[in-house]
DNA sequence: CTGGATCCGCAGAGATACTG
DNA sequence: CAGTATCTCTGCGGATCCAG
C-alpha cells in the first residue's frame, strides 16, 4: 500500500497519516458498515441485511479491515449456531459522529446535488 | 419508533441520493481535493501541486465531477496563459466543514490506528 | 496553462460454492 | 450462523502524448 504519501493534508503544511486513514472510509461500503455498525452490538447476518447490495465476501473483507484499524471489535460466542458480534471502538464511536454529519449534509443537498447534475448535463448535451 | 435497524439500506440504496452523494466523496481523491479547494479560488497547477501524487488526468476527472455536483464553480478567464479557477459553492463549504471534522478525527487518530494495525498483525503473525 | 485522448495494469467488487 | 476460497469482470487510476 501507501504507494504514495499523498500529503492531502499539506494545506497544514503538516505531513500526516491523514490520507491513510481517510482512505480507509473511502471505500464503497466502508462509510455504510460503521454507520450501521454503530448501533452496536451487532451481528454479522443484521449487517449483511441492513446494508443490502453488498456481497458476503466485501462484508467479511471490511469487517476485517476495520477490525485491524481498531475501529471494530468482533467477539466470538462459543454457542451454537455461532454467534458473533461487531462493537465499535471508543473512537470509531468518535468517527461514527462525523460520519453522521457527512450523511446528514448528503441527506440535505441531495436534491441540489441531483439538480445541478441536471443542470451540468443538459448544458453540456450534444 | 426505536429504529433500531438505520436506514442504511437507503445508504446502500441507489435510489436514495445519500449514497450517491457518498459516493463522491469515496474516492481516492475527492476529499483531498475538496479540501484543498477550499481555499478558494485556486486554480488548476496550483491544484495540481497541492494534492502531490496526483496525476493530470485524475485531478482533472475529479475536478469535473465535482462541478457536475455543483460543489465547485469553474471560472475561465480568457487570457494568455489560460487561467482557470476553482471556487467553492455555497454547499460545498458546508460539505467541507464536515470534512474538516474527519481529518480531524484521522490526525487525532492516527497514531492509534497505526498501532491497532501493529497490534493486529503481531497477533496474525505467521 | 489547462486540459482531452488513449493504452494498460492492478485492486476492488460481484457471483458462486464450500466449510466449521 | 459466520465465514473462506476462487474466478472473473469492471473501472479506477497512472503514464504518456496531443491540443487549444
Amino acid at each position: 500500500m501507501s504507494q504514495s504519501h499523498i500529503d492531502v493534508s499539506a494545506l497544514a503544511s503538516e505531513a500526516c497519516p491523514v490520507s491513510e486513514v481517510l482512505d480507509h472510509v473511502s471505500g464503497k461500503w466502508s462509510i455504510g458498515i460503521l454507520v450501521a455498525a454503530a448501533q452496536s452490538p451487532v451481528r454479522f447476518t443484521e449487517l449483511e441485511r441492513s446494508i443490502r447490495g453488498i456481497s458476503r465476501r466485501m462484508l467479511t473483507l471490511k469487517l476485517r479491515k476495520l477490525e485491524r484499524d481498531g475501529l471494530l471489535v468482533r467477539t466470538v460466542h462459543p454457542v451454537v449456531p455461532p454467534k458473533v458480534e461487531y462493537t465499535l471502538t471508543e473512537m470509531a464511536q468518535e468517527l461514527h459522529k462525523s460520519l453522521l454529519e457527512l450523511t446528514g449534509w448528503a441527506r440535505r443537498h441531495g436534491a441540489a446535488v441531483a439538480a445541478a447534475q441536471a443542470a451540468y448535463d443538459h448544458e453540456h448535451k450534444g
